[in-house]
This record gives structure tokens, sequence and C-alpha cells, in this order.
DNA sequence: ATATAAGTGGTGAGAAGTGGGGAATTGATT
DNA sequence: AATCAATTCCCCACTTCTCACCACTTATAT
């Protein structure tokens, strides 16, 4: 599964490195598609499989819900891993998530997310803020 | 289980030793995440897997929830001890604990922290002036 | 005091990350 | 339909960093 952050650059060409320990697990295909929050998501083609599902059978109950499942749906898009093990970020989705040169690829357990690194530091530094509540859903994880 | 004070130093690589007698522990590998108070946590692979499910099966609807997630599982770097029973810390990790050139090794129960070793002292200070006020709530738990 | 284990430091080969040239493909315009 | 521009793809090349291993020092135990 993903976990970690990683710093990479989004070169010229739009491309970024996949961390090389993921890489095997995209022999199959990625996609990668408009995420929460401001960030990339990149699943495997066998994990998007499935997400592509359920997200196609919620329910359509809020307007807002429904708009943002067509973001993602729509957003998506396919392909492969070049042969130094990178992705091709469309135009419209590096403008979705405002990337510049450097980004932070992230590992979120069935996915990883891509990050504008500047949006990724101002994220966690809101997130730091409400230590208390982290530490209290870590002891409903019995962490701590 | 986990338990003790051990000074150690971060070397130039980052790296940190693990005390030797908890290394057989970590032989299925070792998972190092962002603590809280300014620390990082050290969990066996075996802890860890089971934290991680609980993380997967979290709903990720709250914003809250999501950047929880985030934290603890962006934060994680997994590895193995080295030859001479080290780990390597990430810099995004060292930097999150301020860790300079001396670290204190924690055991507690479950897991091993790494702190700053200065970090370390004011917060020991800090807790020995709270000591009856720890008191009165090891006799609540019915310890003491 | 000697032997053994633990802690720390360093080096070098190989892997990973990044950049770029040029062919192939797309799609837009005339 | 033909041409051109722009993008995508497939290599190759260079640089940087990581990891496995070796070597030395310090601590512990008998």
């Amino acid at each position: 599964m993903f976990i970690g952050e990683y710093q990479h650059i989004l070169d010229i060409k739009k491309r970024v490195a996949v961390p090389a320990k993921f890489r095997t697990k995209f022999k199959k295909g990625v996609v990668v598609t408009r995420g929460l929050d401001g960030c990339l998501f990149i699943y495997t083609q066998v994990e998007w499989t499935k997400i592509a599902e359920k997200l196609g059978s919620m329910p359509v109950g809020e307007k807002g819900t429904r708009s943002f499942i067509r973001m993602v749906l729509a957003g998506a898009t396919d392909g492969k891993l070049d042969s130094q093990g990178r992705i091709l970020i469309p135009g419209y989705l590096k403008e979705y998530a405002s990337l510049k040169k450097n980004v932070t690829i992230a590992g979120l357990f069935n996915r990883l997310e891509v990050w504008d690194s500047e949006i990724w530091k101002k994220y966690k530094k809101g997130a730091e803020k409400n230590q208390d509540e982290v530490a209290e859903q870590l002891g409903r994880l019995g962490m701590y």
C-alpha cells in the first residue's frame, strides 16, 4: 500500500516520476484524476475499476456530491508509465491542482496524491494546528 | 514490549540506531510516522498493519478526518533495519520533530518514540511539574 | 583484562531522478 | 486532402542520491 511523502519535479513536458518503490503496482496502467482539496489522485488501473464502479452506483442525493463525482469521472485519464517510470499530466489537471515545478507526492493507502509543494506545506501547517483532534482520533485507533 | 529511555545520535545521513534489545521485533519491517507533541512514532510492521487497516476503513467525507488520515499515512515511511540495526529518517520527519544530532528514544508499550534530546528534556521538566496532577490521574485509574 | 556486542562514521557501486532530442501522433486550419 | 503546429511518446545521457557493506570506536560483561 502507498504511504510516505516524496518531493519530485514536474518537468517542462509535464511529466512526474512515480516513486520507484511503487512502480511495479502500475504495470497494468495508471489513472490520474481530480482529487479532493485541490490535489490529484493517482490510482492503479485495478483500484480505479473498483472506485469508478462505486462512484457510478452512488445515490445521487446531494448536488455537491453529484458534481464532484462528475469532476472525478470526467477528469480521469489513463495511461502507462514511460520507461523512466514517469506519468504525463494533462494540461487541465496541472491547472486544476495549480501545479508549478515542485510537487509533493503523498501515499494515501490505495492511491497516491499529487500536490503543488507550496500548497501541501500550507495544508500541513493547517493540519498540525488541530493536534488535540488528532490525539483524540489516534486514541480511537488504539495508537495512543 | 518497549520500555525505557535511550540516548542515540542521528548521524549526518539521518540514521538512528534502534536499541539493540528491540531489534528482533522489527525483523518484519519498521514504520516511522508523525507522533504527538513533536515526536516520531516507531511501530513494528505488525502493529502498523493493524493501524493502517483501521485508517483505510475510515469515512473520508469530513475534512478533519481527511487531513488526519493524510498526516498519519503520508507522514509514514516503511523500511527495514540496516545491517547495523539502524533506521533511516526521511527529511520531512526529521524536520517535523526538529531533530538535531542528539535524540532520545523512549519505549511506550507498543511503540518507540523519537525525540530531539533537548525537547525531551524540557518536556520531562514540564511533566515533573504536573506530578500532582499525574498522581491524581493514576489514582483514578487505580494504578497508584 | 580480554572478548563480545553495540554504536557511529564513511565509502563506493548501483539505482533513481531529471533533462532533452527526435520520431510519431493528433488535431486544427486552410 | 495537405500542411503545420503542438503534443505525446520512446529513447538516451547526465547527475544525484540511496543503500549495502566495511571499519573503527565505545561500552558491557565475564
